[in-house]
DNA sequence: ATTTCTGCAAAAGGTTTGCAAAGCG
DNA sequence: CGCTTTGCAAACCTTTTGCAGAAAT
């Protein structure tokens, strides 16, 4: 957890712990493919003590602060990754869960004109591409 | 529900019940903004001995049936809508959680394209745009 | 008649909460 | 030191499952 970070902690009025600092580096490290339930395992490992309330009363605390990001990737868990990253999205093998990232493939004027039609302010976008990876393609028999 | 239905289900190798044939409709009349409980809900009034475990086990029958299609919008529940409907996307309101239906932006070539890239065999696009709607932006103060 | 389906109740899985003790600022 | 945060256990909520009786084919 660098100093930027803390510094947006602070601003939302909440405390630095060494448990934050481990959950958001385990997050991190993650880059955008671990559940809560992952995130507790990874952490534990270096703060044994650790509880998974804390870790899921810490990723709402993140969200709140904006610093991460809650994904909900096919039908399963949620997901969380670092809000700081440039904007992309995801395509998702829909055997093995496997996530590739990749980046945004529409103009803003794009986005911005739907928005006009249908009187929508919009702040997010979106995109997941579910399909067969090469791996599991292979395997289709 | 109308015969082509009774047809996939029978297909299916599944039977035609009443709690089926209620569940499908009042998906289909809630037009995809439903989620397990408030389907629950709205066919117990027609059929008081419903049980939820039915409308979960409904659900999962028809969604193998290619019938209906189980959507993610939001951080919240699992919403339900008919499969028949030409595919579309959702602009969701992050305040209300409204939700506005519209058709594709983009063509085909560029989803070929992106599957093409990344060894991807694409089966479908998930597309939603997080923002605010006029009324909830009106009332942002 | 056979096999699937339903309702009920209990279980399961993920997430949240109450509380006393520990820790940050 | 005051107030927030933590760990633990219990509660909660949505979804799933086991089972015996009911219904579909």
């Amino acid at each position: 957890m660098n100093e930027s970070d803390k510094k947006i902690l602070h601003g939302a009025g909440k405390r630095i712990t060494p448990q934050r600092m481990l959950i958001l580096e385990t997050i991190r490290a993650g880059q955008g493919h671990l559940d809560a339930d992952e995130i507790y395992r990874r952490a534990k490992k270096r703060a044994p003590r650790l509880s998974l309330s804390t870790v899921y009363r810490t990723i709402n605390v993140l969200k709140e602060a904006g610093m991460i990001e809650e994904l909900h990737l096919g039908e399963e868990h949620h997901h969380y990754e670092l809000k700081d990253k440039t904007e992309h999205h995801h395509l998702i093998c829909q055997v093995c869960g496997k996530v590739v990232e990749f980046e945004s493939p529409f103009n803003e004027q794009l986005v911005h004109d739907l928005g006009q039609r249908y009187d929508f302010e919009i702040t997010s976008v979106h995109l997941d591409l579910i399909g067969y990876c090469a791996e599991c393609r292979s395997q289709k028999t």
